[in-house]
DNA sequence: TGTTCGGATCGAAACGTTTCGATAAATTTC
DNA sequence: GAAATTTATCGAAACGTTTCGATCCGAACA
C-alpha cells in the first residue's frame, strides 16, 4: 500500500514559515513576489526555501486560485500522426512558450468527424483547462462548443468566423513564390491544390493570382483547384496528371503545399519530365525531408515553432483579460499573421 | 479583471449534497463508488449531480489524495520532430490508455545531451507527476535522475539496466525478415545499420544472425554495422554505398530500420540497381510513407500504439504498487516484449 | 502634536475535495 | 435475546495554498 514515491516527506510552506520564523502568508508573498516584504525577510525566506528544497504543490495553489494551470492543445489525430513534422513543431512552440507562463500543455487528438458525446477531451469534460489551442482544420462543431463554453481559445493555422487565430501569411508567401518564378523567366505558371475550401490554402491561391496579376501575366494554361481530398502526397501525385494533359504544358507549377509538390515531382519523373529543366516546382510549408533522389524542393518556409509560441502568448493574454498586441506582426482584428520566407533549392 | 470564463458558477459537491439532502461525504462516496451507500441514495445523488452538471474539481480532489493525476511523457526533441510518425503514435497509445485510468499525459521533450540544471522538465521540478514514461533512447543521466527520485518509470523502445521497459520484440522481427528472404531463395543476405549500440538495433542484428544460422547460411559477403550516426535516411544513403563496394554483391539486404532502408533504396536506384530484381530490401518499423517512385518497402511492422498502451498499463500498476502481469506477452523480469508482423511489399 | 499614510507582518477564512471515526439502524450469530 | 456484524450515513479534520482584512510601526504631513 505504501506509495512507491514515499520518502522523507515533501516540505510545505508551513515548514518554511516555521524555520524562517515568519507567518505562512509571508512565505506565500515572497514566493510570488507580491505585496510588501522587506528585503531582509525576503532573502531569509528564500534561503530557507532552497535549503528545505521547497516547491509549492500545484494542486494546493490551484485550489484557491480557481485556475488549473493547464491549457489544452487539440488537433486531429490524422494530422498529428502524419508524416511531416508540421503540427508537432507547432506544439513544441507552444510548449516552449508555456514554460514562461507556468502552464502545462495537455495534448489531445480528436477524430476528423467530431461527436461531442463521444470525443470531448477529458480536460474539457472536467473543465480542467484555462484555455484551449486548436491547430489545423478541425470540425467546426468542436470549435463552437468550446467558444460556447466561454473558454478562451486561439486557432492555429486555421480560421473560423471571428475566433482569435494565429495564421501563416499565406498570401504573402504565395506572392513570394510567384515572384521568384517570374524572376526566373517563367510566364506560364500553373497552380496545383486540393482541399481548397481550407482558408489557408484559399489564401495561397489568392496570393498566387495576385502575384500573376502583379507580373502582368495572362491566364496560366492550367489551374488545378480541387475542393476535395486531403492535400497530401497521394492526391498530389494523382492530380498532377492533369497538368500534363493540359492543352499547353506550363513551365512552372506553384503547389498548395509541399506534400502535393512531392506528388507532382514523382509524377513528373514517371513521365520523364525533368525538374527543373522542363518544369520548375515550388511548394509551401518547408516540410519536405532530405531526399537524394528527387530534386530538393524550393518552398515557402513556415516558422512552425513561432506559430505555436505566438498562439500561446495570444491565448495567455486572452486568459488574463486584456487585449493582445503584436507590434511586429500584422494584426487585423483578431488575426495574427506570421510572415514566411522563400527557400530556394533545386526544383526551380 | 473579470475572468472571461466567469459564468453562473460551477456547482460543487456541497451543492449536490444540499440538493440531494445528504452529507458531503456521502456524495463523495457515491461519485467514487466507495463504501456502503444504499441504491436509493446512490441513484438520487447521481441524478442530482447530473442535473446540476456537477464535475468534481481535480485540483480539489488531488489535494487530500496526495497524487497529481498526471503522468509525464518524455522523448528527445529530435525524435519527436522527426519525419516518421513513430513516437507520435506511441504517444497516442499512452494517451488512449491514460483515459481509462483518469490520468493526464504531459508531453515534453528534452535535448539529446541532457543537463539536469537546464533541461529538467517542469513537471519534475514541481514534482507534479505520479509517474514517467520515456520513449526512445535518451540520456542515461536523465533516466537515472528520475529513478533516483523514486518516481515510477517505464521505458518504451529502449532499455537501460533493469528499469522497467516495454520494447519491440526486435529479435523475433528480424528473424521473420530473414526467414522471408530465405524463403525467396536468397542465400547471401547483408545487414545494414547505424547507431548499433542502441539496444533495440543490437537485438535486430542478433535476430538477423540467428536467422542466418537457422537457415544454415554461411557468412554473408557484407555486414555494415556502424556504431556511429543516427539511424536515418541520410546515413542509410551513405552507408549503403559500401554494400555496392563489397567483394561480392549480396542479393538481399536487411536494414536496421525503414529510414536506413529508404536511403539504401535511393542509393541503389542511383547506381542503376533494380529493386527487387537485383537486390531485395527489407526494413523494420513500418513507417515508410506511400511513395509512387520507390518500390514499396517490405518491412517488419511495429504496433506503436500498442507499445504506448502497454507502457501506460505497466506504469499504472507500478504506481499502484503491485506487480504487473501480461499473460499474453513474453515478460522476462521487468521487460514486456511486443511481437511484430512481417509486411510483404514490392521491395522483396 | 496629533493625524494620516504606507511598509511590513500576521492570523484566519476560504478553496473543494477525501477519509477517518462515530453513530445508528438493520441483520446475523450464538 | 444479547452480542456481534454489516450496512448506511454523517460530521469534522485534513490536504497546502492564496488572499483579505487587521494590526503595528515609523515617517511624512498639517
Amino acid at each position: 500500500m505504501a506509495s512507491p514515491t514515499s520518502g522523507p516527506k515533501r516540505s510545505t510552506i508551513k515548514d518554511v514559515a516555521k524555520k524562517a520564523g515568519v507567518a505562512i502568508s509571508t512565505v506565500s508573498l515572497v514566493m510570488n513576489g507580491k505585496g510588501f516584504v522587506s528585503n531582509e525577510t525576503s532573502t531569509r525566506v528564500l534561503n530557507v526555501a532552497k535549503q528545505l528544497n521547497y516547491v509549492p504543490r500545484q494542486a494546493a495553489r490551484k485550489l484557491p486560485m480557481q485556475s488549473t494551470g493547464n491549457i489544452g492543445f487539440v488537433l486531429r489525430a490524422d494530422h498529428f500522426a502524419r508524416s511531416e513534422p508540421f503540427y508537432t513543431r507547432i506544439f513544441l512552440g507552444t510548449e516552449f512558450e508555456a514554460h514562461f507562463h507556468g502552464l502545462y500543455v495537455l495534448l489531445t487528438t480528436i477524430p476528423q468527424k467530431f461527436d461531442a458525446s463521444l470525443h470531448t477531451p477529458r480536460f474539457l469534460q472536467e473543465r480542467n483547462v484555462d484555455g484551449v489551442l486548436i491547430a489545423g482544420k478541425v470540425d467546426s462543431d468542436f470549435i463552437e462548443s468550446i467558444a460556447g463554453a466561454r473558454i478562451p481559445l486561439v486557432l492555429i493555422d486555421y480560421q473560423l468566423k471571428d475566433h482569435p487565430a494565429v495564421v501563416i501569411d499565406n498570401q504573402q508567401g504565395a506572392k513570394l513564390a510567384v515572384e521568384h518564378l517570374v524572376s526566373k523567366g517563367h510566364e506560364d505558371i500553373a497552380f496545383l491544390g486540393a482541399d481548397m475550401l481550407h482558408p489557408s490554402l484559399k489564401e495561397r491561391l489568392e496570393g498566387y493570382r495576385i502575384g500573376l496579376n502583379d507580373a502582368r501575366l495572362g491566364k496560366p494554361s492550367c489551374e488545378i483547384v480541387s475542393d476535395q481530398g486531403e492535400p497530401d502526397y497521394g492526391t498530389g501525385f494523382e492530380l498532377s496528371q492533369q497538368i500534363f494533359e493540359c492543352s499547353k504544358r506550363p513551365t512552372a507549377v506553384f503547389c498548395a503545399n509541399d506534400s502535393i509538390a512531392m506528388g507532382l515531382l514523382d509524377q513528373a519523373a514517371s513521365q520523364g519530365i525533368r525538374v527543373p529543366e522542363d518544369l520548375a516546382v515550388v511548394g509551401f510549408d518547408d516540410v519536405a525531408r532530405e531526399d537524394h533522389f528527387r530534386p530538393s524542393l524550393t518552398t515557402v518556409r513556415v516558422y512552425k515553432e513561432q506559430l505555436g509560441e505566438l498562439a500561446m502568448k495570444y491565448l495567455n493574454e486572452l486568459m488574463a483579460g486584456f487585449p493582445a498586441t503584436y507590434p511586429n506582426f500584422e494584426r487585423r482584428s483578431h488575426i495574427v499573421r506570421v510572415p514566411t520566407e522563400l527557400i530556394i533549392r533545386e526544383s526551380s
